[in-house]
DNA sequence: CGAGTTCTTGATAACCGTCAATAAAAGTGG
DNA sequence: CCACTTTTATTGACGGTTATCAAGAACTCG
């Protein structure tokens, strides 16, 4: 599919682009991969990953102790762009796994030198997603530091419900949920069994419901106040 | 000072620039300013922040939750950039605040975009920056998910005196340590109590001793393995 | 249907938080 | 320089949150 044509372009979330901007996507654009899920798309201290833009599907990263234990740093929804910090850094301390099925858009590392020397706009993009990720990032290590399970769990619902909603991917406050509680341990930094029973102490206090791998929040003021949310939350936008 | 005698520049952490680039810093730079301890660098929530590298000094990111639990998210030395996130997104989530006395190279952010389109090698810095940032943020994250008391704090210990290192500014294994015991409790998502309590269990095990605001590391080897650390740590290396 | 995975639930213990009181250190004013 | 106050660090007792162990239930998939 030509990157003109690309339907995340239509997203209220994102940026509009010259077709000057696209055209030189496109060209960067080396190839259009589908995964299974589970799949590995930056392998933990891979030196040559490529970047890619998430085009549809979950992904999330995550980082490994040695032995074993497993925190999820953030999850990956479509349009985000993925493999950055290992394109940048020469090594990626992180891997990158397909959470659902997903689709890739792969663009040539190489050329990344190249985009910024001739498409300052876009590499002023790419600088504005790396911060807003990492701001993502810096809400998931307070929400680990300083909330509770029930706090923790309430926030990250929260946080997907929002990411999902400005896709358009929500319909009926309910929306594709594919965590395992494995994964959802990991994220949030707590024990498989005591996940299990906090999130199903949620459920039956009617902040949500799940079945069939969509998630329904039942009740949004409540999750946000458990989540110790502030009223007004800032919403990233752009400089320029 | 101008930027050409930039003292950092001699560090063997940084990165050679060319004369055109440290004019182009030189120009954008618009004052130098110095602030007492416990200085806000960064108000949370400020929306015209300025971008600042930190000339001297040691400084801290933090966010706050709505009922007063503060989570200290990283800590920025001496040639970090302080306040990207804050000038590309529109509104900073976070604070910055001075740790000891700090002296700050105060940039114009509206000329960030102009840096953007006549400096790529600049840009692809600031990018680079950010990432590296971020990865010290993951790594944060992966200890306060994962680890435990002791581990943590043998891991942010370590974390710091490799960086004090890169600056040059550890001899014989010693270190200068500005940060108080509530301090150290935010930045590992533990309380205050816990946290004396473990920290002087670790130094009466032999890993290392304060004296005088500074840290000495007396088993570094064991200190490593306690943080449960990789042997082979990735450093960060640029692609270019 | 059977085998594997994922989820749930109860019992027990470890880790960590809170409260409280003391000690040490740092800042203040006479 | 010495009392005085204020902040910061330490220590013990206790309680709550979370981890671990274990077993069974529910779900998936061939």
């Amino acid at each position: 599919m030509p990157c003109l044509a690309c339907p995340l372009r239509l997203k209220p979330a994102f940026k509009d682009k010259t077709d000057d901007e696209v055209r030189f996507i496109q060209s960067m654009k080396v190839e259009h991969r589908r995964l299974p899920p589970g799949a590995d798309i930056i392998h933990p201290g891979q030196e040559d990953a490529e970047l890619y833009t998430l085009f549809a599907g979950w992904a999330f990263r995550y980082q490994l102790l040695p032995d074993g234990r497993r925190q999820i740093l953030n999850f990956l929804l479509p349009g985000d762009l993925v493999g950055l910090q290992a394109s940048l850094l020469s090594a990626a301390q992180h891997g990158i796994e397909a959470l659902t099925e997903v689709e890739l858009c792969v663009f040539s590392r190489k050329r990344v030198w190249d985009l910024f020397v001739r498409m300052p706009s876009l590499s002023y993009e790419i600088a504005w997603l790396g911060s807003r990720e990492e701001s993502l990032i810096d809400q998931n290590l307070t929400s680990v530091g300083q909330r509770n399970a029930g706090e923790r769990i309430a926030a990250l619902v929260i946080s997907l419900y929002r990411r999902a909603d400005a896709l358009g991917l929500v319909a009926d406050n309910s929306f594709r949920f594919p965590l395992s509680q494995q994964q959802l341990a990991d994220a949030l930094g707590l024990s498989l069994v005591h996940t299990s029973k906090t999130w199903s102490r949620l459920r039956k206090a009617g902040l949500f419901s799940t079945s069939d791998g969509r998630l329904t929040l039942l009740n949004p003021r409540l999750t946000s106040r458990m989540a110790l949310l502030y009223e007004r939350e800032l919403e990233p936008r752009p400089l320029i």
